[in-house]
RNA sequence: GGCGUUAUGGUGUAACUGGUUAACACGUCGCCCUCUCAAGGCGAAGAGUCCGGGUUCGAGCCCCGGUAACGCUACCA
């Protein structure tokens, strides 16, 4: 281990800080994954922190997903909502009354200010803005109210959001670990929202305030944050704390180029965990993503098979490329492949048992064939797509009489966006799906056809809703997007 | 539009502080093995390093200028 970071004399310490606002992304995995290195190297901690200060996308089960697939992982952590540690609460919602007593500290030295504009009347001066070719900021306009000013607002009983007071000239700098001296003028950095109006801060402020409550050394976080980076630095500056140390790692990319999304791939290690991949191979996938590790040389070399132990053996940060990686499905699936030839016979079995063929799995999809099938032999016949990774009908099945193909794609489509927003429960989806099909005048009978098709790849099947979600959200999101893929394919090699 | 980051085969990476013919893996194609399909073995095609200048005996690596992609540009993270 060679790595060339300064030692500093307090211990290491990091942290992820996941949002709950859906599935657990493989973003959060990557950069887990990274943070883990980094402490594990160093004799350091490793923390995770919930940033759930967003109401409006907040997902209550969201949480645990969290928990459950960073620890199938085998990324675990020294100090976090569920474990405890010293300096809890790790949960950003209960950490309200620390970020408004902090925040105080900054109205108190002008470095913070309270601005009292409505939502609209920010989205109307945005569009003038845009209108005008202007680059859209926010205007200042309540930099510096005067009191008689701020108690009209108080009076109408105006809800107020604080904003950091960015200085008007010069620029704030730093240095990122990995990419060197970043700078930007102050011209470029907007007057951010610290606190909400509902009261929460927004993610800049108790970010700032948990990291160094939290003795947080080292922030590695992806690319997307730099642009962000100076606002941090400038509330660092205002409560007279010291700065971390900047790792902006390379964002994970799908095979177009653009930041990984769940449009173009499956990113919830949801889906991962369901389709089988192995907790190793995906690590050792992710190991793979920017470099760090050595490099194969020779024909044959194996080199990019490595264990967790080996990367926190061998990884090297000054070693990361910085290009954006694909996240490249069929590599992953190549890799996972060499993990499952090199089990055991048992193991393997055992890996089965407890995936695709668990108790859970398979107590899930009894009572939905039980009274389908005449001998326990018709069950494959019927229940064949639980275990298929994926099924491909056929045009002559999944598109109706008196549809066009272009149509039924489309309602495809719409049917992948309404499942996506919905609670995955028979209860929600119904009426859901139901109403989509009213909107779009699409009979139930086709609707629900073509779903049927699209995710059991037949005409009939057990119970469509119990089915989906038997065989879970996450796959069920992939069998629509795949056979979107797939049909958009057809479509251009016959053009 | 503004700001920032990045740039090596289709994809992921390699190439010591500038030094042979740009290497390895995935993928693709072919051959072998084989009842089939995988796996495995052997082999092939595929980049002249985003473009243009410059420095140098010599540049993927250094300098200058472009371009493109991506990210940010929210009372989201």
């Amino acid at each position: 281990m060679t790595n060339p970071t300064p030692t500093s004399p307090a211990p290491i310490r990091v942290r992820i800080a996941p949002s709950p606002t859906g599935d657990p992304h493989v973003g959060t995995a990557y950069i887990g994954l990274l943070n883990y290195i980094y402490a594990k190297q160093r004799g350091g901690q490793f923390v995770l922190r919930i940033e759930d200060t967003d109401q409006t996308r907040f997902v209550a089960t969201s949480e645990q997903m969290i928990f459950d697939s960073l620890r199938w992982l085998g990324l675990t952590w020294d100090e976090g909502p569920d474990v405890g540690g010293p300096y809890g609460p790790y949960r950003q919602s209960e950490r309200t009354e620390i970020y408004r007593e902090y925040v105080k500290i900054l109205l108190a030295n002008g470095t913070a200010y309270r601005s009292y504009e409505t939502p609209e009347e920010l989205e109307a001066v945005r569009k003038a803005q845009l209108a005008a070719k202007l680059p859209p900021r926010y205007n200042g306009a309540h930099r510096e109210l005067t009191p008689e000013q701020i108690a009209a607002y108080e009076a109408e009983g105006r809800a107020y959001v604080i904003r950091l007071k960015v200085p008007a000239e010069g620029e704030t700098s730093f240095s990122d670990e990995l990419r060197g001296e970043i700078s930007f003028s102050h011209n470029n950095v907007d007057d951010q929202v610290l606190i909400k109006s509902d009261g929460y801060p927004t993610y800049h402020l108790a970010n700032v305030v948990d990291d160094h409550l939290m003795h947080i050394t080292d922030v590695i976080r992806a690319e997307e944050w730099i642009s962000s980076t100076p606002k941090h630095i400038l509330l660092y500056k205002a409560f007279g704390w010291d700065v971390p140390r900047f790792w902006h790692m390379p964002l994970l990319r799908n095979l177009d180029k653009s930041k990984i999304s769940k449009r173009k791939n499956p990113v919830s290690l949801i889906y991962y965990r369901e389709s089988g991949f192995l907790p190793p191979a995906l690590l050792n996938f992710l190991g793979l993503m920017g470099g760090g590790m050595p490099a194969p040389t020779e024909k044959n070399d194996t080199a990019e098979i490595f264990t967790l132990e080996k990367m926190l053996a061998g990884f090297r940060f000054d070693k990361i490329s910085l290009g954006g990686p694909v996240f490249d499905l069929t590599k992953l699936k190549w890799l996972n492949g060499e993990y499952l030839r090199a089990l055991s016979p048992e193991a393997f079995f055992e890996a089965m048992r407890q995936t695709v063929f668990s108790d859970r799995y398979l107590q899930a999809i009894a009572p939905l064939v039980q009274t389908r099938i005449e001998t326990l032999a018709q069950f494959g016949d019927l229940a064949d797509f639980f275990f298929k990774d994926d099924v491909v009908p056929d045009q002559a099945v999944f598109l109706p009489k008196k549809r066009t193909l272009e149509e039924t794609l489309a309602f495809a489509a719409e049917l992948l966006t309404v499942i996506e927003a919905t609670p995955f429960t028979v209860e929600d989806l119904e009426p859901a799906l139901k109403q989509l099909g009213i909107d779009k005048e699409w009979s139930v009978k086709e609707n629900f056809t073509l779903l049927r098709t699209v995710v059991t790849g037949k005409t009939a099947s057990p119970p469509l809703l119990e089915s989906m979600i038997v065989f879970g959200k996450a796959r069920t999101l992939d069998r629509l997007r795949r056979f979107l893929d797939t049909q958009k394919k057809l479509a251009n090699q016959k053009r």
